[in-house]
DNA sequence: CTCCGTTGTGAACGTTGTTCATGAGCTATG
DNA sequence: CATAGCTCATGAACAACGTTCACAACGGAG
Protein backbone atom coordinates (compact mmCIF):
# COMPACT_ATOMS: atom_id res chain seq x y z
CA UNK A 1 0.00 0.00 0.00
CA UNK A 2 2.23 2.75 1.29
CA UNK A 3 4.66 3.00 -1.61
CA UNK A 4 8.07 3.97 -1.04
CA UNK A 5 9.33 6.72 -3.09
CA UNK A 6 12.87 6.68 -4.29
CA UNK A 7 14.89 9.17 -5.44
CA UNK A 8 14.98 7.89 -9.10
CA UNK A 9 11.68 8.08 -8.78
CA UNK A 10 11.07 11.74 -7.32
CA UNK A 11 13.42 13.13 -10.29
CA UNK A 12 11.89 11.00 -12.66
CA UNK A 13 8.58 12.51 -11.64
CA UNK A 14 10.26 15.88 -12.67
CA UNK A 15 11.62 15.37 -15.72
CA UNK A 16 8.18 13.68 -16.75
CA UNK A 17 6.37 17.10 -15.70
CA UNK A 18 8.64 19.41 -16.86
CA UNK A 19 8.73 17.51 -20.31
CA UNK A 20 5.05 17.77 -20.23
CA UNK A 21 4.73 20.97 -19.78
CA UNK A 22 7.28 21.58 -22.71
CA UNK A 23 5.03 19.92 -25.64
CA UNK A 24 2.03 22.00 -23.81
CA UNK A 25 3.58 25.07 -24.27
CA UNK A 26 4.51 24.65 -27.50
CA UNK A 27 1.87 22.21 -29.23
CA UNK A 28 -0.91 22.16 -26.53
CA UNK A 29 -2.46 19.32 -24.62
CA UNK A 30 -3.53 17.97 -27.57
CA UNK A 31 0.26 17.49 -28.68
CA UNK A 32 1.39 15.54 -25.69
CA UNK A 33 1.32 11.47 -25.34
CA UNK A 34 2.24 8.75 -23.92
CA UNK A 35 4.94 7.81 -25.99
CA UNK A 36 6.20 11.12 -26.92
CA UNK A 37 6.90 11.80 -23.29
CA UNK A 38 8.11 8.62 -22.34
CA UNK A 39 10.81 9.17 -25.19
CA UNK A 40 11.59 12.30 -23.99
CA UNK A 41 12.25 11.18 -20.68
CA UNK A 42 13.81 8.23 -21.81
CA UNK A 43 11.76 5.87 -20.03
CA UNK A 44 8.99 2.80 -20.67
CA UNK A 45 5.62 3.63 -21.42
CA UNK A 46 4.72 1.60 -18.36
CA UNK A 47 7.16 4.02 -16.16
CA UNK A 48 4.71 6.78 -16.68
CA UNK A 49 1.84 4.92 -15.45
CA UNK A 50 3.56 3.68 -12.33
CA UNK A 51 4.48 7.60 -11.37
CA UNK A 52 1.03 9.18 -12.76
CA UNK A 53 -1.97 7.18 -12.54
CA UNK A 54 -3.26 8.57 -15.82
CA UNK A 55 -3.30 11.08 -18.86
CA UNK A 56 -5.46 12.77 -16.54
CA UNK A 57 -3.40 12.95 -13.06
CA UNK A 58 -0.56 14.48 -15.25
CA UNK A 59 -2.61 17.03 -16.81
CA UNK A 60 -3.91 17.67 -13.25
CA UNK A 61 -0.06 18.53 -12.31
CA UNK A 62 0.69 20.06 -15.47
CA UNK A 63 -2.09 22.38 -14.52
CA UNK A 64 -1.21 22.85 -10.74
CA UNK A 65 2.13 24.16 -12.06
CA UNK A 66 0.85 26.96 -14.53
CA UNK A 67 -1.16 27.99 -11.25
CA UNK A 68 2.32 27.98 -9.29
CA UNK A 69 3.45 29.90 -12.38
CA UNK A 70 0.43 32.58 -12.57
CA UNK A 71 0.87 32.61 -8.42
CA UNK A 72 4.81 34.25 -8.96
CA UNK A 73 3.43 36.51 -11.54
CA UNK A 74 1.12 37.62 -9.03
CA UNK A 75 3.31 38.04 -6.10
CA UNK A 76 5.97 40.07 -7.68
CA UNK A 77 5.76 43.94 -6.09
CA UNK A 78 3.44 46.24 -7.95
CA UNK A 79 5.04 49.19 -9.37
CA UNK A 80 1.33 51.17 -8.79
CA UNK A 81 1.17 53.32 -5.89
CA UNK A 82 -2.79 53.85 -6.55
CA UNK A 83 -4.98 51.59 -5.33
CA UNK A 84 -6.96 51.41 -8.34
CA UNK A 85 -4.14 51.16 -10.77
CA UNK A 86 -2.64 47.97 -8.40
CA UNK A 87 -6.08 46.39 -9.72
CA UNK A 88 -5.46 47.28 -13.02
CA UNK A 89 -1.97 46.25 -12.75
CA UNK A 90 -2.80 42.81 -11.30
CA UNK A 91 -4.77 42.20 -14.32
CA UNK A 92 -3.14 43.27 -17.07
CA UNK A 93 -0.33 40.75 -15.48
CA UNK A 94 -3.21 37.99 -15.79
CA UNK A 95 -4.20 39.20 -19.35
CA UNK A 96 -0.29 38.89 -20.19
CA UNK A 97 0.14 35.43 -18.72
CA UNK A 98 -2.73 34.10 -20.51
CA UNK A 99 -1.28 35.58 -23.89
CA UNK A 100 2.74 34.70 -23.38
CA UNK A 101 1.46 30.87 -22.33
CA UNK A 102 -1.51 30.59 -24.41
CA UNK A 103 -1.14 26.56 -24.15
CA UNK A 104 -0.83 26.38 -20.60
CA UNK A 105 -3.37 28.55 -19.89
CA UNK A 106 -6.31 27.45 -21.58
CA UNK A 107 -5.28 23.97 -20.51
CA UNK A 108 -6.52 25.35 -17.33
CA UNK A 109 -9.98 25.86 -18.27
CA UNK A 110 -10.58 23.66 -21.33
CA UNK A 111 -9.39 20.54 -20.01
CA UNK A 112 -12.28 19.47 -18.07
CA UNK A 113 -11.57 16.49 -15.28
CA UNK A 114 -12.98 13.20 -15.07
CA UNK A 115 -13.24 13.02 -11.22
CA UNK A 116 -13.42 16.30 -9.23
CA UNK A 117 -10.41 17.69 -8.62
CA UNK A 118 -7.63 17.11 -5.32
CA UNK A 119 -7.60 19.49 -2.59
CA UNK A 120 -4.26 20.53 -2.81
CA UNK A 121 -5.12 21.84 -6.38
CA UNK A 122 -8.13 23.70 -5.02
CA UNK A 123 -6.21 25.32 -2.44
CA UNK A 124 -3.19 26.36 -5.42
CA UNK A 125 -6.48 28.37 -6.98
CA UNK A 126 -7.01 30.20 -3.58
CA UNK A 127 -3.57 31.20 -3.06
CA UNK A 128 -3.67 32.72 -6.21
CA UNK A 129 -7.27 34.47 -5.41
CA UNK A 130 -5.60 36.13 -2.06
CA UNK A 131 -3.74 38.28 -4.02
CA UNK A 132 -6.52 39.83 -5.99
CA UNK A 133 -8.38 39.97 -2.39
CA UNK A 134 -5.44 41.64 -1.15
CA UNK A 135 -5.24 44.58 -3.93
CA UNK A 136 -9.38 45.02 -3.34
CA UNK A 137 -8.23 45.82 0.18
CA UNK A 138 -9.25 49.15 0.26
CA UNK A 139 -12.69 49.10 -1.26
CA UNK A 140 -13.87 45.83 1.29
CA UNK A 141 -12.81 48.00 4.58
CA UNK A 142 -11.52 44.83 6.11
CA UNK A 143 -14.76 42.21 5.71
CA UNK A 144 -12.96 39.14 4.73
CA UNK A 145 -16.20 37.91 3.42
CA UNK A 146 -16.73 40.78 1.03
CA UNK A 147 -12.53 40.79 0.05
CA UNK A 148 -13.37 36.76 -0.85
CA UNK A 149 -16.85 37.72 -2.80
CA UNK A 150 -15.78 40.78 -4.58
CA UNK A 151 -12.42 38.82 -5.41
CA UNK A 152 -14.44 36.13 -7.53
CA UNK A 153 -16.37 38.56 -9.16
CA UNK A 154 -13.55 40.32 -10.05
CA UNK A 155 -11.52 37.31 -10.99
CA UNK A 156 -14.29 35.71 -12.50
CA UNK A 157 -15.10 38.43 -14.69
CA UNK A 158 -11.62 39.11 -15.54
CA UNK A 159 -11.02 35.75 -16.94
CA UNK A 160 -14.19 35.16 -19.02
CA UNK A 161 -13.25 38.47 -20.74
CA UNK A 162 -9.49 36.49 -21.33
CA UNK A 163 -11.21 33.58 -22.27
CA UNK A 164 -13.40 34.97 -25.22
CA UNK A 165 -11.32 37.50 -25.91
CA UNK A 166 -8.41 34.90 -26.73
CA UNK A 167 -10.46 32.20 -28.32
CA UNK A 168 -11.77 34.62 -30.84
CA UNK A 169 -15.22 34.70 -29.96
CA UNK A 170 -15.73 38.24 -28.92
CA UNK A 171 -15.32 39.87 -32.65
CA UNK A 172 -12.68 42.36 -31.20
CA UNK A 173 -9.79 42.91 -32.91
CA UNK A 174 -6.17 44.21 -31.96
CA UNK A 175 -3.65 42.65 -29.79
CA UNK A 176 -5.21 44.77 -26.72
CA UNK A 177 -8.74 44.30 -26.90
CA UNK A 178 -8.89 41.96 -23.88
CA UNK A 179 -6.44 45.21 -21.56
CA UNK A 180 -9.38 47.59 -22.75
CA UNK A 181 -12.04 45.46 -21.87
CA UNK A 182 -11.08 44.58 -18.38
CA UNK A 183 -10.03 48.20 -17.49
CA UNK A 184 -13.87 49.20 -18.28
CA UNK A 185 -14.68 46.10 -16.53
CA UNK A 186 -12.66 47.13 -13.57
CA UNK A 187 -13.55 50.77 -13.97
CA UNK A 188 -16.73 50.81 -13.75
CA UNK A 189 -16.99 47.96 -11.15
CA UNK A 190 -14.71 49.73 -8.91
CA UNK A 191 -17.22 52.85 -9.73
CA UNK A 192 -19.93 51.04 -8.72
CA UNK A 193 -18.70 49.63 -5.52
CA UNK A 194 -17.51 53.23 -4.24
CA UNK A 195 -20.86 54.26 -5.38
CA UNK A 196 -22.63 52.27 -3.33
CA UNK A 197 -20.29 52.18 -0.19
CA UNK A 198 -20.72 55.97 -0.02
CA UNK A 199 -24.61 55.57 -0.36
CA UNK A 200 -24.08 53.53 3.27
CA UNK A 201 -25.37 50.11 2.02
CA UNK A 202 -22.57 48.51 0.63
CA UNK A 203 -23.70 45.67 -2.48
CA UNK A 204 -21.50 43.55 -1.00
CA UNK A 205 -23.10 42.94 2.71
CA UNK A 206 -26.24 43.36 1.77
CA UNK A 207 -26.88 42.83 -2.15
CA UNK A 208 -27.44 39.21 -2.44
CA UNK A 209 -30.84 39.78 0.16
CA UNK A 210 -32.97 40.44 -3.00
CA UNK A 211 -32.57 37.29 -4.75
CA UNK A 212 -32.64 34.96 -1.10
CA UNK A 213 -34.41 32.23 -2.10
CA UNK A 214 -35.55 33.10 -6.09
CA UNK B 1 -17.40 20.95 -56.75
CA UNK B 2 -20.95 21.77 -56.62
CA UNK B 3 -22.09 19.09 -54.84
CA UNK B 4 -25.83 18.34 -55.32
CA UNK B 5 -27.41 18.13 -51.92
CA UNK B 6 -30.16 15.56 -52.80
CA UNK B 7 -33.18 15.27 -50.07
CA UNK B 8 -31.71 12.46 -48.47
CA UNK B 9 -28.50 14.09 -47.89
CA UNK B 10 -30.34 17.02 -45.82
CA UNK B 11 -32.15 14.58 -44.35
CA UNK B 12 -29.41 12.72 -43.13
CA UNK B 13 -27.51 15.89 -41.49
CA UNK B 14 -30.51 16.37 -40.47
CA UNK B 15 -30.38 12.83 -38.45
CA UNK B 16 -26.88 12.79 -37.67
CA UNK B 17 -27.07 16.60 -36.22
CA UNK B 18 -29.85 15.93 -33.83
CA UNK B 19 -28.39 12.49 -32.71
CA UNK B 20 -25.01 14.45 -32.24
CA UNK B 21 -26.78 16.88 -30.49
CA UNK B 22 -28.59 14.14 -28.17
CA UNK B 23 -25.49 11.85 -27.35
CA UNK B 24 -23.51 15.58 -25.86
CA UNK B 25 -26.54 16.70 -23.81
CA UNK B 26 -26.38 13.31 -21.85
CA UNK B 27 -22.46 12.20 -22.32
CA UNK B 28 -20.71 15.36 -23.15
CA UNK B 29 -18.42 15.41 -25.92
CA UNK B 30 -15.83 13.28 -25.06
CA UNK B 31 -18.71 10.52 -25.54
CA UNK B 32 -19.85 11.09 -28.78
CA UNK B 33 -17.87 9.14 -31.84
CA UNK B 34 -18.31 8.08 -35.43
CA UNK B 35 -19.27 4.91 -34.94
CA UNK B 36 -22.19 5.09 -32.14
CA UNK B 37 -23.31 8.10 -34.43
CA UNK B 38 -23.33 6.27 -37.79
CA UNK B 39 -25.31 3.16 -35.64
CA UNK B 40 -27.74 5.45 -34.43
CA UNK B 41 -28.67 7.27 -37.95
CA UNK B 42 -28.63 3.99 -39.38
CA UNK B 43 -25.93 4.66 -42.10
CA UNK B 44 -22.37 3.72 -42.68
CA UNK B 45 -19.07 5.27 -40.56
CA UNK B 46 -18.20 6.80 -44.23
CA UNK B 47 -21.00 8.19 -44.65
CA UNK B 48 -21.15 10.95 -41.90
CA UNK B 49 -17.29 11.57 -43.59
CA UNK B 50 -19.32 12.51 -47.11
CA UNK B 51 -21.49 14.98 -45.03
CA UNK B 52 -19.44 16.42 -42.65
CA UNK B 53 -15.83 17.11 -42.80
CA UNK B 54 -14.84 15.56 -40.13
CA UNK B 55 -15.89 15.29 -36.34
CA UNK B 56 -14.59 19.30 -35.96
CA UNK B 57 -16.90 20.48 -38.22
CA UNK B 58 -19.73 18.11 -36.96
CA UNK B 59 -18.75 19.65 -33.04
CA UNK B 60 -18.60 23.17 -35.60
CA UNK B 61 -22.67 22.45 -36.04
CA UNK B 62 -23.32 20.96 -32.87
CA UNK B 63 -22.45 24.34 -31.02
CA UNK B 64 -23.80 26.59 -34.02
CA UNK B 65 -27.32 24.84 -32.56
CA UNK B 66 -26.48 25.46 -29.22
CA UNK B 67 -25.99 29.29 -30.06
CA UNK B 68 -29.35 29.33 -31.89
CA UNK B 69 -31.38 27.38 -28.41
CA UNK B 70 -29.61 30.11 -26.00
CA UNK B 71 -30.71 32.66 -28.65
CA UNK B 72 -34.38 31.37 -28.58
CA UNK B 73 -33.99 31.55 -25.02
CA UNK B 74 -32.92 34.80 -25.07
CA UNK B 75 -35.30 35.96 -27.06
CA UNK B 76 -38.33 34.90 -25.13
CA UNK B 77 -40.06 38.47 -23.94
CA UNK B 78 -38.95 39.72 -20.90
CA UNK B 79 -40.61 39.62 -17.83
CA UNK B 80 -38.98 42.25 -16.05
CA UNK B 81 -40.64 46.29 -17.19
CA UNK B 82 -37.31 48.17 -15.24
CA UNK B 83 -34.43 48.10 -17.20
CA UNK B 84 -31.86 47.13 -14.50
CA UNK B 85 -33.91 44.27 -13.79
CA UNK B 86 -34.46 42.96 -17.43
CA UNK B 87 -30.82 43.12 -17.08
CA UNK B 88 -30.41 40.77 -14.33
CA UNK B 89 -33.31 38.64 -16.00
CA UNK B 90 -31.45 37.91 -19.27
CA UNK B 91 -28.60 36.52 -17.08
CA UNK B 92 -30.31 34.61 -15.25
CA UNK B 93 -31.87 33.13 -18.23
CA UNK B 94 -28.05 32.52 -19.47
CA UNK B 95 -26.70 31.09 -16.24
CA UNK B 96 -29.66 29.07 -16.37
CA UNK B 97 -29.23 27.55 -19.89
CA UNK B 98 -25.78 26.84 -19.05
CA UNK B 99 -26.76 24.42 -15.91
CA UNK B 100 -29.82 22.87 -17.18
CA UNK B 101 -27.76 22.03 -20.84
CA UNK B 102 -24.24 21.83 -19.19
CA UNK B 103 -22.25 19.66 -21.88
CA UNK B 104 -23.89 21.57 -24.51
CA UNK B 105 -22.40 24.77 -23.03
CA UNK B 106 -19.97 23.73 -21.91
CA UNK B 107 -18.28 22.12 -25.42
CA UNK B 108 -19.10 25.91 -27.08
CA UNK B 109 -15.86 26.99 -24.75
CA UNK B 110 -13.48 24.16 -24.04
CA UNK B 111 -13.73 22.35 -27.55
CA UNK B 112 -11.37 24.66 -28.98
CA UNK B 113 -11.35 24.32 -33.08
CA UNK B 114 -7.87 23.94 -35.26
CA UNK B 115 -8.84 26.52 -37.93
CA UNK B 116 -10.67 29.25 -37.31
CA UNK B 117 -14.14 29.31 -37.17
CA UNK B 118 -16.88 29.70 -40.20
CA UNK B 119 -18.04 33.33 -40.79
CA UNK B 120 -21.64 32.26 -40.02
CA UNK B 121 -20.41 30.89 -36.82
CA UNK B 122 -19.57 34.76 -35.53
CA UNK B 123 -22.85 35.83 -36.88
CA UNK B 124 -24.35 33.46 -34.70
CA UNK B 125 -22.33 34.77 -31.86
CA UNK B 126 -22.72 38.32 -32.87
CA UNK B 127 -26.62 37.61 -33.25
CA UNK B 128 -26.80 36.55 -29.59
CA UNK B 129 -24.77 39.73 -28.76
CA UNK B 130 -28.06 41.77 -29.66
CA UNK B 131 -30.38 40.79 -26.68
CA UNK B 132 -27.66 42.01 -24.60
CA UNK B 133 -26.77 45.67 -26.32
CA UNK B 134 -30.63 46.42 -26.25
CA UNK B 135 -30.29 45.28 -22.57
CA UNK B 136 -28.15 47.89 -22.14
CA UNK B 137 -29.63 50.82 -24.42
CA UNK B 138 -30.55 52.72 -21.46
CA UNK B 139 -27.23 53.06 -20.37
CA UNK B 140 -25.43 53.81 -23.61
CA UNK B 141 -27.80 56.60 -24.80
CA UNK B 142 -27.71 55.34 -28.15
CA UNK B 143 -24.23 55.28 -29.12
CA UNK B 144 -24.04 52.16 -30.65
CA UNK B 145 -20.21 51.44 -30.33
CA UNK B 146 -20.79 52.09 -26.46
CA UNK B 147 -23.55 49.62 -26.50
CA UNK B 148 -21.08 46.85 -28.45
CA UNK B 149 -18.33 47.51 -25.66
CA UNK B 150 -20.49 47.42 -22.83
CA UNK B 151 -22.32 44.18 -23.77
CA UNK B 152 -19.04 42.72 -24.80
CA UNK B 153 -17.48 43.37 -21.32
CA UNK B 154 -20.91 42.61 -19.43
CA UNK B 155 -21.23 39.46 -21.24
CA UNK B 156 -17.52 37.82 -21.59
CA UNK B 157 -17.71 38.73 -17.60
CA UNK B 158 -21.14 36.81 -17.00
CA UNK B 159 -19.52 33.93 -18.61
CA UNK B 160 -16.39 33.79 -16.56
CA UNK B 161 -18.86 33.80 -13.59
CA UNK B 162 -20.44 31.06 -15.03
CA UNK B 163 -17.47 29.35 -16.24
CA UNK B 164 -15.11 29.01 -13.34
CA UNK B 165 -18.55 28.56 -10.65
CA UNK B 166 -20.29 25.73 -12.92
CA UNK B 167 -16.34 23.80 -13.07
CA UNK B 168 -16.36 24.20 -9.23
CA UNK B 169 -13.19 26.64 -10.01
CA UNK B 170 -14.40 29.24 -7.68
CA UNK B 171 -15.19 27.07 -4.72
CA UNK B 172 -18.18 28.63 -3.80
CA UNK B 173 -20.90 26.48 -2.69
CA UNK B 174 -24.87 26.13 -2.79
CA UNK B 175 -26.93 25.87 -6.38
CA UNK B 176 -27.15 29.65 -6.98
CA UNK B 177 -23.36 31.01 -6.44
CA UNK B 178 -23.35 32.22 -10.10
CA UNK B 179 -26.63 33.82 -9.86
CA UNK B 180 -25.08 35.66 -6.96
CA UNK B 181 -22.09 36.61 -8.25
CA UNK B 182 -23.87 37.59 -11.43
CA UNK B 183 -25.97 40.15 -9.57
CA UNK B 184 -22.98 41.66 -7.98
CA UNK B 185 -21.42 42.07 -10.88
CA UNK B 186 -24.19 43.44 -12.92
CA UNK B 187 -24.83 45.64 -10.09
CA UNK B 188 -21.68 47.61 -9.72
CA UNK B 189 -21.03 47.75 -13.49
CA UNK B 190 -24.46 49.48 -13.98
CA UNK B 191 -24.33 51.00 -11.06
CA UNK B 192 -20.41 52.60 -12.04
CA UNK B 193 -21.75 53.48 -15.36
CA UNK B 194 -24.70 55.31 -13.90
CA UNK B 195 -21.32 57.17 -11.78
CA UNK B 196 -19.79 58.06 -14.66
CA UNK B 197 -22.45 59.12 -16.91
CA UNK B 198 -23.47 61.84 -13.94
CA UNK B 199 -20.26 63.02 -13.95
CA UNK B 200 -20.51 63.70 -17.86
CA UNK B 201 -17.39 61.51 -19.19
CA UNK B 202 -18.40 58.33 -19.96
CA UNK B 203 -15.93 55.30 -19.60
CA UNK B 204 -17.55 53.80 -22.77
CA UNK B 205 -15.88 57.18 -24.36
CA UNK B 206 -12.66 57.77 -23.47
CA UNK B 207 -11.62 55.04 -20.57
CA UNK B 208 -9.02 53.63 -22.82
CA UNK B 209 -7.40 57.31 -23.52
CA UNK B 210 -5.10 56.28 -20.21
CA UNK B 211 -3.87 52.71 -22.21
CA UNK B 212 -3.50 53.87 -25.69
CA UNK B 213 -0.41 52.52 -27.12
CA UNK B 214 0.29 50.71 -23.30
C1' DC C 1 -29.31 -5.70 -71.15
C1' DT C 2 -25.43 -2.83 -70.74
C1' DC C 3 -23.08 0.98 -69.39
C1' DC C 4 -21.58 4.46 -66.20
C1' DG C 5 -21.95 8.06 -62.81
C1' DT C 6 -23.67 8.52 -58.16
C1' DT C 7 -24.34 6.91 -53.61
C1' DG C 8 -23.41 4.06 -49.85
C1' DT C 9 -20.32 0.58 -47.44
C1' DG C 10 -17.26 -1.21 -43.83
C1' DA C 11 -12.62 -3.45 -43.69
C1' DA C 12 -8.30 -1.55 -42.90
C1' DC C 13 -4.77 1.80 -41.27
C1' DG C 14 -2.43 4.64 -38.06
C1' DT C 15 -2.56 6.55 -33.50
C1' DT C 16 -4.22 6.84 -29.07
C1' DG C 17 -4.50 5.48 -23.62
C1' DT C 18 -3.88 1.65 -20.80
C1' DT C 19 -2.56 -3.01 -19.08
C1' DC C 20 0.20 -6.87 -17.68
C1' DA C 21 3.05 -11.05 -18.48
C1' DT C 22 7.78 -11.08 -18.79
C1' DG C 23 12.41 -10.18 -17.73
C1' DA C 24 16.27 -7.66 -15.57
C1' DG C 25 18.54 -6.22 -11.40
C1' DC C 26 19.50 -6.54 -6.63
C1' DT C 27 19.92 -8.50 -1.82
C1' DA C 28 19.95 -12.02 1.49
C1' DT C 29 20.94 -16.57 2.70
C1' DG C 30 23.21 -21.34 2.61
C1' DC D 1 29.44 -18.61 -5.75
C1' DA D 2 24.81 -20.22 -6.42
C1' DT D 3 20.23 -19.75 -5.70
C1' DA D 4 16.00 -17.99 -4.29
C1' DG D 5 12.98 -14.21 -3.67
C1' DC D 6 11.55 -9.68 -4.30
C1' DT D 7 11.26 -5.18 -6.48
C1' DC D 8 11.38 -2.59 -10.44
C1' DA D 9 11.18 -1.58 -15.37
C1' DT D 10 9.88 -2.97 -19.97
C1' DG D 11 7.36 -2.80 -24.35
C1' DA D 12 4.31 -6.05 -26.92
C1' DA D 13 -0.51 -6.39 -26.94
C1' DC D 14 -5.30 -4.75 -26.58
C1' DA D 15 -9.32 -1.94 -27.30
C1' DA D 16 -11.13 2.15 -29.10
C1' DC D 17 -10.59 6.10 -31.69
C1' DG D 18 -10.76 9.25 -36.31
C1' DT D 19 -10.13 8.79 -40.96
C1' DT D 20 -9.62 6.79 -45.65
C1' DC D 21 -10.68 4.39 -49.83
C1' DA D 22 -11.27 0.37 -52.81
C1' DC D 23 -15.24 -1.58 -53.67
C1' DA D 24 -20.40 -2.83 -54.06
C1' DA D 25 -24.96 -1.44 -54.91
C1' DC D 26 -28.03 1.30 -57.17
C1' DG D 27 -30.53 3.62 -61.00
C1' DG D 28 -31.43 6.18 -65.04
C1' DA D 29 -29.92 6.62 -70.18
C1' DG D 30 -28.93 4.52 -74.38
Amino acid sequence: MTQIESKSHQALKNILLHSAISVVEKEGFAGLNVRKLASMAGCAIGMVYKIFENMDDLAIHVNAATLELIDSRMAQPMAATDPKEAIHELAERYIDFSRRNFHLWSMLFEHRMERDLPEWFHASIARNFRHVEQALAPWTHGDPQAAALHAKVVWAALHGICSLSISGKLDTVGAQSASILARHMLENYMAGLEANSEGGRSPGADGNSTLQKG
